[in-house]
DNA sequence: ATACTCTCTATTGTCGACAGATCAGCTTGA
DNA sequence: TCAAGCTGATCTGTCGACAATAGAGAGTAT
């Protein structure tokens, strides 16, 4: 736990920006580990910075519900339940069910044309090596940004990609899921582009409902079978 | 534009937080008008505060959206737009809907019984005086979030009463809107609560989306006709 | 031995001050 | 007359220092 997040080397303007991103960075990949108690005075001097741009930081993550903190008492790193899983699992559904039925009104043609590119690509990725499952995730949240995008809700993509995505990758990287459905996913995906194609906005946003039901219901029997998590 | 809304004298314990509240409520009720300039010293001397605290708070505002910043430039009141309206009504359509599945599905006997009352309550003041459409309003909200609060979804919670809400509020504010489909919506509340108390979350998911998106072509077709909204 | 209290330390909350940047107005040149 | 450059002032970003609060530890009384 030395170097925080460095790859945020983009010289951004204010250090407070640049020190939000990387404690975010840091907090979701587990570098700075959940419950941990995060000392204004240790982390300004391991960063190099003053107390005054990390607190604003800090705002932000608090913001984000990336931290919690309580007057007097400082801040920690929010703390995983099973229970708040489930939570964004649900958010997810009704949010991204309705980026979907937006992008399949107002996508662009080379939108879909990109989407479906990239849903073969994923094809091929599977058929060439179908136990190599961490591209197909990154490729999962790739498909799923893209169509948030294409919702062209400023205020849902805020939502979903600045605030929902990062603590859904925080349950990703603490108990590394491998997602053990990768053939259902992108058939499930198959389904929800053919809808944005044909234009057929409540059949997307049917589709993407039932998709991120499934996950989220594969996630709820593992965790009911996995009584320890760790 | 001299008070600030002083409403806020609890003595919250840290100043960043009590000054956040005081400048939500005053960007909100329209105290600070849309797209007006928030100087720090000023804001800062006029608070009688220093500019730490406020800084936090305008990070914090930031973060809901209802300030934009810009590094080295300042921070302006977010500046309303019809599209930015049509946007919030579109996520509240998707995420109230899962709240009154949510609600249908984990909402107390008693709860829906408060609902009840409250129902009869909006029923009776309509009778009475059906010109009074202010009351009638206050009390939409209060129904909307009694079912968000009966989701039992924290973070969901959190969404819409910490973010969607106050940004809501700000439009109302903006162009005093007064519902003139009290009536309407009131048959539709009663469609909403009937399904909760049936216990029926995919039918009170659909109500709650249909009552939102009713409300929202309805405030469409005003601005389509008010080309100017002032 | 245990529980209570007091003190002391470390951390958070707040403030004033300095450095860099942006903008307005003026000057100067063509 | 107009455009470009310069200069001054104001504001934002950042820093170090002070005050207040919470927690740990020693000490004492029962």
């Amino acid at each position: 736990m030395t170097a925080i997040a460095e790859t945020h080397t983009e010289e951004t303007s204010t250090i407070a920006d640049r020190v939000f991103g990387q404690l975010r960075q840091a907090i979701v990949e587990g570098e700075i580990p959940p419950g941990s108690k995060i000392s204004e005075p240790e982390m300004a001097s391991r960063l190099g910075i003053s107390r005054g741009p990390l607190r604003e930081a800090m705002r932000r993550l608090e913001s984000t519900n990336l931290v919690e903190r309580r007057p007097n008492l400082g801040a920690r790193v929010i703390t995983l339940s099973n229970d708040q899983l489930i939570e964004i699992y649900l958010i997810r559904e009704a949010l991204e069910g309705m980026a979907a039925r937006l992008a399949a009104e107002r996508m662009s043609d080379a939108g879909i044309a990109d989407l479906k590119a990239l849903l073969e690509q994923h094809r091929q990725e599977i058929k060439r090596d179908s136990w190599r499952a961490y591209y197909q995730k990154e490729g999962d949240l790739d498909f799923h940004y893209r169509i948030i995008q294409g919702s062209g809700n400023q205020r849902l993509i805020g939502l979903l990609c600045n605030d929902l995505y990062h603590s859904a990758r925080m349950y990703r990287c603490k108990f590394g899921m491998v997602s053990d459905r990768t053939r259902d996913a992108l058939r499930e995906h198959e389904l929800i582009v053919d809808a944005i194609a044909e234009r057929d906005g409540e059949l997307a946003e049917s589709m993407m409902r039932r998709h991120i039901r499934a996950s989220r219901r594969n996630v709820e029997r593992r965790l009911a079978t996995e009584t320890t998590i760790q």
